[in-house]
DNA sequence: AGCACGCCGACT
DNA sequence: GTCGGCGTGCTC
């Protein structure tokens, strides 16, 4: 006898483990760890993973498998092992973990269907459920529910067994098929024998052109499905179904490139990374390269490298359908090696993107934050470009960090890790000068041209002379200099923390969200005012609601304020606008880049997606409107953001022959991090930085654990974080720090109050220990629903 | 999470 | 005496 343990599909902490099944004779030496099965549990069933085989149980009574869902496991033994560490490390189930690493198409989908028992017992079914089953003799549950009459009329029929219930699992997958038509043996004696001229028509093709899909047959020879059913019908040709991937770059014609030269500091990088994957050394390489030192060359080659060893590479990018520039290279150096993982594409296209790893098909996964799980089994580097990007972290359970998941999967395959960025993280910087990492260092441009010229304006200053526009004097010269020369623009708008909220000039008032405390948003298309967090939308009222002035005004710089003023300061400007708005549809994104990039707009105009990852050689303004909106947030790394962010930006011009220049307005000018972007001066800013950091406790002195409380009651959110507080005060070392309990900056959300408080620690063993119990605690609340109880290790985010 | 089981009040 | 409400506890 063999069983399974089978983790089942249920993501609650009492079935947080696994239950054994037996394995019929006929699964015995197919099925392996890592496969999904169909299994019995209680009345219904549910989709596992099979985490062992094992010839034992110490149960009497097991139920069997019903039924084996893969020919191959989709989790391979790493990726096992991988989610019972991430289970560990952010108190996760870890089902959740499994399932943080599938595509969603291949989570199952649960039906519960009604039937007839059997034919006989229309007599005896009450007359309503007679004629609902008379010609239909099997019904969705949900259907059932909505066309009766009293459910309990239905679950008597059940009790008196004329009705059954049946459960159903069933894949999300939907795998796209072709039917294919391929010519079997035909005689020029048959031939003959045929009179009809289409069935001759496509046995002629089908010799020309081999196998043949039936539409591709349809459609050339202009012809429906009969003729080709009578061949197959007398055997002539036969008909299969096979498995076809949707291909979402498909007519996008890309031109293969070659490896270009590398400048002397890209030539030490690569030789560095390159020993190291030789060596099956797992180090961790920081490539700190200015903006334009080309990292992205260092990482082609040095994948290339891997390919000839027969080895995959993952490349993770910032949400990548915002930089279809970045994967264009891939493609066009690997082909169709390379598969391509990210938001932008439909749940089908990222299940034939994964499955294309999975079958080995291509080398190179290029993506967004999953694809690190990307379930290759002989990898050579992980790359993460843009390392400091928050999006990195995924903002629900599991909260993992894509950046520890690569370090753990650089070591279990003795791989390097590459970390690139021209604005590391303090964290990883601190790494790599202590020497835990390796730092490789690129600070000039390939093109050997300098870094852009960077001006500060002070708009406190441009106010008091009367300039009360969104341009300063010196931004509207350079603009109207670059339109004459016919050189690009672009403006960026930094949005973060900043949206157009409506206030009252006469009383100050300002409208909230009656679920949320935040201000409404102002939407101009349809004057209504909207809430960012739960979706509530008002209209906008014409007198103040508090002191019934007619002085109620929206304030703030949204795009479309600013693409106004752009019309009004300069008419004959042609501008592109991106923001969530205008992008939101498919293909919206790549056609406005491909539009300016071809020169049929002179300024592009954006928020934070477009401050990376662009280059276009005739862009040589850049100017950063607001720069300092995302300085002011509640967050300790509001200024590493923050000159992230402007140095980022400051990077999209002149990036080839033409000089750039960059034009930052602000209302502070003499913040460290933006005096220090002024001359992109990283180290400047990291040790600057890292003084405050010491002294305040932060990372990368002290860890962070964030606990956030929520509820409908206040009191009781008052109340449990407090004991928690308490009892994190008592059982942790003296050594860490315990903030808190306060309100979260955003104190309520769809009605429900948050309260948080925060662990600063350098080591400490009791954590998981403390914490584990804390959960336990309130397990019994918190399943019911009202009472939310977080934990985020190492927080991007403290709202 | 679902679902059964069981206990209790309300109503034919 | 039955129906339906919800609290409790289990699922290999």
């Amino acid at each position: 006898m063999t069983y399974a343990s089978v983790l089942v599909d249920v993501s609650v902490r009492q079935t947080d483990r696994p239950f054994d099944y037996l394995i019929p004779d006929r699964w015995h030496d197919a099925i392996q760890p890592g496969m999904r099965v169909i299994v019995p549990f209680g009345p219904r069933k549910v989709q596992g993973f099979v985490l062992a085989i094992k010839e034992t149980t110490s149960l009497d009574k097991v139920k069997e498998i019903e039924e084996v869902l893969d020919v191959m496991p989709v989790l391979t033994e790493e990726l096992l092992l991988l989610g019972s560490h991430i289970a560990q490390k952010t108190l996760c189930f870890l089902i959740s973990a499994y399932q943080a690493m599938l595509p969603t198409a291949i989570k199952a989908v649960y039906k519960k269907h009604v039937q007839i028992t059997s034919d006989e017992v229309y007599e005896a079914l009450p007359t309503e459920l007679a004629q609902l089953f008379s010609v239909v003799k099997r019904r969705e549950w949900t259907e059932v529910e909505s066309l009766v009459s009293k459910i309990s009329i239905v679950q008597r029929a059940i009790k008196e067994g004329l009705l059954e219930i049946e459960y159903e699992v069933k894949n999300k997958a939907n795998k796209k098929t072709e039917r294919v038509v391929s010519l079997l043996k035909v005689l020029d004696e048959d031939l003959k024998n045929i009179s009809s001229p289409q069935q001759k028509d496509i046995i002629e093709y089908l010799r020309m052109n081999g196998q043949t899909s039936v539409k591709e047959l349809k459609e050339f020879l202009q012809i429906t499905d009969s003729p080709i059913k009578t061949l197959q019908k007398n055997e002539f040709i036969s008909i299969e179904t096979i498995e076809v991937y949707r291909d979402p770059y498909v007519g996008s014609d890309i031109e293969k490139s070659k490896p270009l030269p590398l400048v002397d500091e890209q030539r030490v990088a690569y030789e560095h990374i390159v020993s190291s994957f030789k060596e099956r050394e797992h180090k961790i390489h920081l490539l700190h390269g200015v903006t334009g030192s080309g990292k992205t060359e260092v990482y082609l080659q040095t994948i290339q490298e891997v390919l000839l060893k027969g080895m995959e590479a993952i490349v993770l990018v910032p949400e990548i359908s915002l930089t279809p520039q970045i994967v264009g290279r891939f493609k066009s150096r690997f082909g169709n090696d390379v598969a391509v993982l990210h938001s932008g594409l439909s749940i089908g296209e990222k299940y034939d993107e994964w499955r294309k790893i999975q079958r080995k098909e291509v080398k190179v996964v290029v993506g967004a934050r999953s694809a690190i799980f990307a379930p290759f089994e002989n990898l050579g580097i992980i790359i993460i470009d843009e390392e400091h990007e928050t999006t990195y972290k995924q903002d629900e359970h599991p909260r993992y960090h894509a950046r520890d998941i690569a370090v753990w999967r650089g070591e279990y395959h003795n791989c390097p890790v590459v970390l690139g960025s021209a604005t590391p993280t303090l964290e990883t910087f601190a790494r790599a000068q202590k020497g835990v990492y390796e730092l490789e260092t690129m600070s000039m441009r390939v093109n050997q041209g300098p870094l852009p010229e960077v001006e500060v304006v002070d708009m406190r200053e441009q106010l008091r002379n009367g300039n009360r526009t969104m341009f300063s004097t010196l931004l509207h010269e350079k603009i109207i200099d670059r339109l004459e020369k016919k050189e690009q623009i672009i403006l960026f708008l930094n949005r973060r923390g900043y949206s157009s909220f409506v206030m009252c000039r006469d009383c100050g008032y300002t409208i909230q969200c009656p679920h949320c405390e935040v201000s409404l948003t102002y939407h101009k298309h349809n004057h209504s005012l909207k809430c960012h967090y739960c979706g509530y939308e008002t209209y906008m009222p014409k007198q103040c609601p508090s002191c019934q002035s007619d002085h109620i005004r929206f304030f703030g710089t949204g795009t479309q304020k600013v693409e106004e003023a752009i019309t009004q300061s300069f008419p004959e400007a042609r501008v592109i606008r991106m923001d969530n708005d205008t992008t939101s549809r498919k293909g919206a994104h790549e056609k406005m880049l491909k539009q300016f990039g071809n020169g049929e707009a002179d300024i592009l105009l954006g928020t934070q997606m477009i401050a990376k990852g662009l280059d276009f050689p005739n862009v040589t303004l850049v100017g950063v409107l607001a720069a300092d909106s995302s300085l002011h947030l509640p967050d300790f790394r509001a200024s590493e953001r923050t000159f992230s962010l402007l140095t980022q930006v400051s990077g999209r011009a002149g990036r080839h022959e033409k000089p750039g220049e960059v034009v930052i307005q602000t209302y502070s000018p003499e913040h460290y991090s933006i005096e220090l972007a002024k001359t992109q001066d990283f180290i400047a800013f990291y040790e600057e930085e890292m003084k405050i950091r010491r002294s305040f406790h932060y990372p990368p002195f002290y860890y962070l654990v964030l606990i956030s409380i929520s509820h409908t009651d206040l009191i009781k959110v008052v109340k449990v974080s407090e004991q928690i507080t308490g009892y994190l005060r008592e059982n942790l070392s003296n050594r860490s720090i315990v903030l808190g309990p306060v309100a979260s900056p955003i104190a309520k959300i769809k009605d429900q109050f948050r309260y948080q408080c925060v662990i600063k620690y350098k080591s400490e063993p009791a954590l998981y220990d403390v914490l584990n119990r804390i959960q336990q605690f309130y397990q019994e609340e918190t399943d019911k629903g009202k009472l939310q109880i977080t934990i985020d290790f190492q927080p991007t985010m403290f709202m």
